[in-house]
DNA sequence: AAACCTTGCAACCGCGAGTGC
DNA sequence: GGCACTCGCGGTTGCAAGGTT
């Protein structure tokens, strides 16, 4: 898998795709004498190629501590975590994982797990759920994985009202009210309540935790700041942040919920809640697929096929979606 | 089975930083 | 300070392989 040979350039010089024998010579050359200057390089290892791309070569591919292979879960651990700290430096965040080179780095986030993030509910460029259309159906899919992570009685019923709040702000005169508190409407959700310890924190109830951080959900998605110790809330509260807890003090009973901000960190606490109805385009929106996921991993089949059936009232939103 | 589409990734390109004269 | 040169980084390209229609 590489390129093709692109033929020599204007220089007389090859491009393209490294023959066995090409590698070995460069091999040859620098375990002999060092790279030195790069620029001379090819013309002592009689390579016709220039150093640039010889320097590529044996930094991406040939140098003999690379690390081949998948990465492991620790690896993609780390590499998100340095990325929401260090962004697209990729030569910084290959300092922290031996053997892997920048550039393999940067194709695994491009390739996998930049797409992976999307499909939570992620930006991955800052690190925080989005709150665009995309994210809607993210959030969704949420709302009805967390039913499914909790219900033994879920009320159908109830969930497509969750569901409806949610995206009747798009275009309802009448949205359905929610429960004004937060905590209340986890109760009113059916969701376990949070644990408020004797220093008015609240810990997230154990379904909730999360691999990737649970708190992100509950701060300003238009503040870049990255989350180290206190954040605002949604309502631009300052909100202690310890150890996974919140200090819920200066929550107040104009926080809602279900709330864009809060949702697409439920995600990946489901285990159906993965599949994402999102394609690479990132912005293309397939029903039916949102229909099928639902469908095998929900307890509410055919709510959205019912939703979506209903058109005459929702045709509005229905087409943002589409 | 052929055509088309998507994915993965090696390699290229342009630019900026660093260095020496 | 200005210029030339080298190196390293990040973004992008383009193709082979695999998947889907």
């Amino acid at each position: 898998m590489a390129r093709s040979p692109v033929g020599n350039d204007e220089g007389g010089l090859k491009k393209g795709p490294w023959t066995p024998e090409e590698d070995r010579k460069l091999i040859n050359y620098i375990q002999k004498h060092g790279h030195g200057s790069w620029r001379a390089l090819p013309r002592h290892a009689g390579l016709n190629r220039c150093g640039k791309s010889c320097r590529l070569r044996w930094i991406n591919y040939l140098r003999p501590d690379i690390k081949r292979g998948k990465f492991s879960d620790e690896e993609e651990q780390i590499i998100i975590n340095l990325h929401s700290v260090l962004g697209n430096k990729w030569s910084a965040i290959a300092t922290h994982l031996p053997g892997r080179t920048d550039n393999e780095i940067k194709n695994f986030w491009n390739t996998h797990l930049r797409k992976k993030l999307l499909q939570m509910g992620i930006d991955p460029v800052t690190h925080r759920p989005r709150n665009d259309h995309l994210n809607l159906l993210a959030t969704l899919q949420q709302l009805l994985a967390a039913a499914n992570l909790v219900s033994t009685n879920w009320d159908q019923e109830l969930a497509k009202i969750q569901l409806l709040n949610y995206l009747m702000p798009f275009n309802s005169p009448t949205p359905i009210n929610l429960p004004p508190t937060m905590e209340a409407s986890m109760n009113f959700l059916g969701l376990p309540s949070l644990i408020r310890d004797n220093h008015h924190h609240h810990q997230l109830p154990d379904q909730l935790h999360l691999n990737y951080s649970p708190l992100e959900g509950l701060v300003n998605c238009s503040d870049p700041t990255p989350i180290l110790g206190n954040s605002m809330d949604m309502n631009g509260h300052e909100v202690a942040i310890e150890n996974n807890k919140i200090d819920m003090r200066k929550f107040d009973d104009s926080y809602n919920f279900p709330s864009p901000n809060l949702l697409p960190a439920l995600v990946c606490a489901s285990p159906t809640g993965q599949a994402a109805a999102v394609n690479q385009m990132e912005n293309k929106i397939d029903p039916n697929e949102i229909s099928n996921s639902y469908s095998a991993s929900t307890n509410f089949n055919g709510c959205w096929d019912e939703f979506v059936d209903d058109e005459a009232d929702h045709s509005d939103w229905i087409d943002v979606l589409e």
